[in-house]
DNA sequence: TTATATTATGATAACGATTATCATTAATAT
DNA sequence: ATATTAATGATAATCGTTATCATAATATAA
C-alpha cells in the first residue's frame, strides 16, 4: 500500500542507484536508508540525527563514518546541500527542489527557507561586475522568528 | 614619527580602552596587539595567523587561547566580524567599515569584498515578508576569481 | 604608594565534529 | 560460484576551539 510520496521516492531512489552503477560504484542499503530519511524529513539534519532516525524508524544501525561518507558523496553528486548554521555541526538537506536560501532564528534555531528572484538576479550582476565566475552562493539571514520576538 | 594611519589607530585604540574600562573590565597589552594586527591587516585572519603576526612583527608571544577569547569579546562588542569561509578555521576582520559581503574563490581561496545596495534592500524586504526580525545576514558567493578562470 | 580585589593570561587538558585507517563484509561482473 | 573491488563499521587520529586553573597584570581604594 504505497502512497504517492513513497512511489515518488522509489522512482528517485532507483534513478540514483542507476547513476551510481553508471559511474562504476556500488550501491548499498545504507545509502538507501540515508536517502530515505533525507527524503521524508522536512528538517535539516545533522549526520548524527540521520543515523539516529534510521535507528529509530527502521531499527537499522549505520556507522557514523558511513553517514559522513555518504553525505560527502551525495554532496559531490549535487544531491545534498550542506548548511552551516553557525552551530557546531553541519546540517544536510536533499537538494531536489530549486535553489533557496535560509533564515535562521537566533533564539530557537529554527530554519526557514526562502527564495527571492531579485536577490538571485542581483548576485549574478555582482559576480559579473567583479569578473567572478559564479558557482554557487550562500545567503543566510539571522534574526528572530515570529514566535521568538 | 607617526603617520596618519597610526594616529587613526591610536585614537581608535584609546576609544576602545575607554569603553572596556567603562564596562568594568581590564585592558591588556595582548588585546592592544591583537587590535593593531587586525587594524593594519588587509586580509581576513585566523586566530593562529593573528598570533603569528604578533610574534613576527612585534616579537611578542600571545597564547592562542587569549586570541580566541579576545576575538569572542571583540565580536560581542560588534568590533569584529567572524567569517566562515568553508575551510577549517574561522577568519576575523575588524568591522570598522560599513557592512559588506564576500566572494570566495574556490581555486585560490582569495576573499573579495563587495557591497550591493539592491541586495541589502531586498533582504530587508524578505525578512519583512516573513515576519522575521533581521539582525544580520551573511552572503557569500563562491566561484572563480579573475586569475583562476 | 601600597594593599586588595578581581580580571586577564598562558599552558595545557578536554571536547566535539569530522576524517583516516584498516580489517571485514557486501555488491557487481565474469 | 568466484573473483574483484568498493563499502562498511569500529575506532584512532586530527584539528579547531573551549574549559580549567594557577599565576600575572590591572584597576581601585586606603
Amino acid at each position: 500500500m504505497e502512497n504517492n510520496q513513497e512511489i515518488a521516492f522509489n522512482i528517485f531512489l532507483n534513478n540514483f542507484k542507476k547513476n551510481v552503477s553508471k559511474i562504476g560504484l556500488k550501491n548499498s542499503i545504507q545509502k538507501d536508508y540515508i536517502l530515505k530519511v533525507l527524503y521524508f524529513s522536512k528538517e535539516h539534519l545533522t549526520a548524527e540525527e540521520i543515523s539516529n532516525k534510521i535507528k529509530d524508524n527502521y531499527n537499522v544501525s549505520i556507522g557514523i563514518a558511513t553517514v559522513y561518507r555518504a553525505m560527502k558523496f551525495l554532496h559531490d553528486m549535487k544531491l545534498v546541500n550542506m548548511l552551516d548554521v553557525g552551530a557546531s555541526s553541519i546540517r544536510y538537506e536533499l537538494s531536489l527542489s530549486e535553489h533557496h536560501d535560509h533564515m535562521i532564528c537566533n533564539s530557537c534555531g529554527a530554519i526557514f527557507e526562502f527564495s527571492d528572484e531579485l536577490i538571485e538576479e542581483q548576485q549574478i550582476e555582482v559576480a559579473k561586475k567583479h569578473n567572478f565566475v559564479l558557482k554557487e552562493h550562500i545567503m543566510t539571514i539571522y534574526g528572530l522568528c515570529e514566535k521568538c520576538q
